[in-house]
DNA sequence: TCAAAAGTGTTGACGGTACACCCATGT
DNA sequence: ACATGGGTGTACCGTCAACACTTTTGA
């Protein structure tokens, strides 16, 4: 007979904040509606019930790709949220997630998919459900700081980027203008990007030539010690 | 009556890394023997399960007072283990928290304590219970890590202390030698120590002067966007 | 030919690091 | 008087920030 610890136990979540940054350079998060209460037609983080049979970081990537069909992006845990009445019903206790994602390849599906998912500027939310608003300043903190110090930026950019997309990534996430040539030699130090002989197209100016992330190089260098800055 | 959400619910448990910093300036992190399965005898972080009715923290602070007598002290939530064997029993789901203590206030406490506490070493740990190896190191990486950008070392010490005290504390956390002089500058330049009239007693050479951290200070200096840094 | 963004170097200021000797105290 | 850690300043070097013009392309 298998045994049972005798104490009694809170519900356990996952709760998921996912950025996207759009083609006009607005940092963008995923919400979807409510349909069920408590706090039902309102607007909340993805996110749902932990199984018992699944580990927390698969449940963060079941309920999102259930809820929103994003599959297979950059997923880390933020924070667990326990106060005591943050459920108005029942104690809930919520690890929550932050994910990163490209948002031109999610656009689409985030649309077309059936359940009630929209994307909304982080300037621009509206009320959420829950302590989701308080879950979704935290996530905003630790991008804000990370970004900093590891490169988890190309996340949010599509695989072929140019230097202009990738600075007015750190411009829009860190706040500030950024200084066009020291940002260039910066990166170009860190030894992390992969210059391609394409560049882009579609443009009515110079097209600008097309960049990748090295990621090899850069678990390389960070075993060796290495520290990424920006 | 009350609703009862309907999905299976894991256990839900707090476990608290303790530091502390002994004369020698060794690290040492404090563990408690267990006296009941799984892993009976075996040393394990102090921790227990999540009452339905205490927030996280709360349940954090209240096992450190139950098992270790330790009271008020630094308490930061770490990260969350929840992978599926991580007991062998059951499913737990683990909340970890980390402590920083001032172990010449906490050595007899722990030694005359009921329980079977001790204080070990981070460099020679005895095999622990569960995944705790694994949340341990997971705290000293984020000690290490934390430390050079917060002033949270201070925690580590008495609250009068000597510069070299604190210079040996961040060559202790961070496994290398910094040079005398310029670590004093550096720490005077944050503004953040309060020089006392005392003075050392009892060591048979030059007495060194005695700091306080200015808490006060730091955290006007932190809204108003000041950093951190060593 | 015009508009719009791409791409490119130099200089000065500042901060970080390396480094050695005298001082005060207790035994 | 000696052993032990306390306490202090400078010079060099590398890094970062400020800054403006030419190039390419499509409309």
């Amino acid at each position: 007979m298998p045994y049972t610890y005798p104490y009694p136990r809170p519900n356990l979540t996952v709760d998921c904040v996912v950025f996207g940054l759009d083609e006009q350079h607005t940092l963008k998060v995923m919400l979807i509606r409510r349909n069920l209460p408590p706090f039902q037609e309102q607007w909340a983080l993805p996110g749902g019930f932990v199984r018992v049979d699944e580990s927390l970081d698969a449940a963060a990537r079941r309920e999102l790709q259930e809820e929103t069909g994003i599959q297979e992006v950059f997923l880390e845990q933020l924070y667990t949220f326990g106060a005591v009445d943050r459920d108005p019903r029942e104690r809930v206790v919520s690890v929550a997630y932050y994910a990163l994602v490209n948002l031109s390849e999610y656009a689409i599906q985030a649309a077309t998919d059936a359940s009630d998912a929209a994307w909304f500027p982080i300037t621009r939310l509206p009320p959420l459900a829950f302590d989701h608003d308080r879950i979704l300043q935290t996530a905003i903190v630790r991008l804000k700081g990370k970004v900093r110090y590891e490169p988890i930026g190309f996340e949010l950019l599509p695989q072929k980027f140019t230097l202009s997309q990738l600075q007015k990534l750190y411009e829009t996430i860190l706040g500030q203008p950024l200084d066009k040539r020291n940002f260039r030699k910066k990166f170009f130090k860190t030894d992390l990007l992969i210059e391609l002989d394409e560049t882009q197209t579609g443009v009515a100016h110079r097209a600008a030539r097309l960049y990748q992330f090295d990621e090899q190089k850069y678990l390389q260098l960070k075993q060796k010690g290495f520290n990424f800055e920006i």
